[in-house]
DNA sequence: CTGTGTTTTCTACACGTCGTAGAACACAAA
DNA sequence: TTTGTGTTCTACGACGTGTAGAAAACACAG
């Protein structure tokens, strides 16, 4: 529902990129890889209390059974995405008016796209 | 470029339901309208203090000229939502799956709309 | 069963944002 | 110059986020 803090999205970024679950200790390794070579080393229970905020959003579920806990991501980063534009979109009342200028500042590319993917859709 | 609270939303509703100009004292009525029965009258200076968080957001400007400032919206209520839109659209990488997602979840009604809208875009 | 290393939870603090508003200041009219 | 009205300054509590130490829970080697 809410914004994510910086860390929290760096946090999700890597969950997203992984294709399995990953450790805590997992995220700190790849934090500070990430951060380049100013990486600034974050203690693990850093990494623990983001992951249980972000649990608490329902953005990450983690599997307990196992003791070092794998915690993965709980929708694509893409559905993520799309639950953040119908939230933007969401108590606006001309939602055509909206998605008309949304339209306007698309590359033609993605109007091209977003074309075939709409008739794609009628004839299903 | 961040989330607005709950206070400052519903400052913007009103001046962009405005078709003029607002002052400070106007928006504070129209608050205790605006929460019926149970309004709690907010002081004068709590909506200032709320104008000026928003216009150091370049959500609104004001008139100096005269003396009981004047607030207005910087941009349309569309225009905000698209930004929003657009914000959160921002950093990924695969944009047309998102749209695809996107797509399957508006209404028929509204996948009309954006046919017409991208075929009307695609003829100018 | 008991120590020892690893992982997780609890608790805490600093800092930023937001709701809220009093105190002090600016200004125009009487 | 007083007085009322509007604006700015300053402030505080609540909450979210980055950050991590202390303490507790566990698993495994003796």
């Amino acid at each position: 529902m809410a914004t994510l803090g910086e860390l929290e999205r760096t946090v999700m970024d890597l969950l997203w990129d992984s294709p399995d679950a990953l450790t805590a200790n997992d995220l700190r390794d790849r934090l500070a890889q990430a951060e380049g070579e100013a990486g600034k080393e974050l203690a693990v229970t850093t990494v623990l209390t983001v992951l249980a905020r972000l649990e608490k959003k329902h953005l990450v579920t983690r599997e307990r059974s196992n003791r070092p806990h794998r915690y993965r991501a709980v929708m694509s980063r893409e559905e993520h995405t799309v639950d953040l534009m119908n939230e933007a979109l969401g108590t606006v009342l001309d939602r055509e008016a909206v998605l008309t200028r949304f339209i306007g500042g698309i590359s033609a590319d993605e109007a091209q796209a977003l074309r075939r993917i709409l008739n794609d859709a009628q004839s299903a």
